[in-house]
DNA sequence: CTATCCTTTCAGAACAATCTGAAAGAATTG
DNA sequence: CAATTCTTTCAGATTGTTCTGAAAGGATAG
């Protein structure tokens, strides 16, 4: 029988993964397929996906390769089978490394980069308004307090990340610890 | 002359902000819109923003809405003036704890509860399976296992951005400095 | 009350993202 | 090598999201 609880909450899960997805960048479909490789204990090939996710091969192949190009799936070959087997990154501390990599790259990078070209355009612009019209040099000036809060703050995020990866699961607790001491 | 180098970097942020917004789950336009009100030294009006962003009024007054339903933007009036104003909030790391609010509730809260749900019916099943079919017990155990690994995770996630916002932009040096020695 | 000015709403248009299925491409087998 | 089995690709279809513009709904002034 096929609706034991067992299988309700696989998909369950299957699906609010999915619904999830949409908010983190990602394809509700290459979500699925994530999540029901993350909740399987054994490697499972394109026609298992097909069957259990009602989608189509060329779905399950593009969304798969991205997932193998960012480091959340690995191709695994099962001896004496012809056909290529796929299974999940499964260690949460892993998955969020790689997750907060990729959303850097597309989320943080670009608007920090386009923060230091306006402020260098910024500074130019004051430079050739020296010493005339106050009113729009401190339009300018106010403009370039604003980026400078939001590189900053933006930096700081960064190295956050950085750091709690690095400092990872282990040590949570004593990070834990020490926020709570600060917050205080 | 309109493209002197501050409104170039004006529009050039302005397009960046847009551009990242989808990722944010945030629509083009209202990042623009955000975006605009943030960079300005005064408030705007519906028509300021029609003519700058070059959309309809229909488009910004639906996009104003959800910005100062999610307090990211305020209305002003202007004496005198009978038109409505708007302002953004401009602090980042109170920007920071909206957005981060927002999120949370859409992103991390459903599946938290959903996993929940998958962990409670998986215990029942194994209730009823107490002395049975050793390798389908195994299967659940795993994936119980995964759900809790999950849960665990995402606990602490929350719990760590509650602690930053609540130490706040002052503290956030001695933050750093503390992950700095623990991940040594 | 009427005219004027401004805002909101929403049906349908425009646009964008995702998916399908069939055809082409690789790899393996005998 | 031809046959078989599996994978990848991509044009076109489908589905979902965002935008427009006109009509309806206030509010204020005279």
């Amino acid at each position: 029988m096929s609706s034991s609880l067992l299988s309700q909450s696989r998909s369950l899960f299957i699906r609010r993964w999915g619904e999830m997805a949409a908010s983190w960048g990602i394809s509700r479909t290459m979500a699925e397929i994530h999540a029901l490789l993350f909740i399987s204990n054994r490697p499972l090939c394109t026609d298992d996906l097909m069957d259990q996710l009602q989608v189509s091969r060329g779905n399950v192949s593009m969304n798969l390769r991205q997932l193998v190009i960012w480091g959340l799936v690995d191709r695994v070959h099962q001896r004496g089978d012809r056909k290529e087997y796929f299974v999940a990154e499964c260690d949460v501390w892993q998955m969020f490394e790689i997750i907060t990599r990729e959303r850097r790259r597309r989320e943080i990078e670009p608007i920090v980069e386009t923060i230091d070209r306006c402020r260098d355009m910024l500074k130019e612009e004051l430079k050739e308004l020296r010493r005339s019209k106050d009113d729009k040099r401190r339009e300018i000036v106010q403009f370039r307090q604003r980026l400078d809060d939001m590189q900053e703050f933006l930096t700081l995020a960064n190295s956050l990340f950085n750091l709690l990866v690095k400092v990872g699961k282990s040590k949570v607790g004593d990070v834990m610890k020490t926020l709570g001491r600060l917050a205080r």
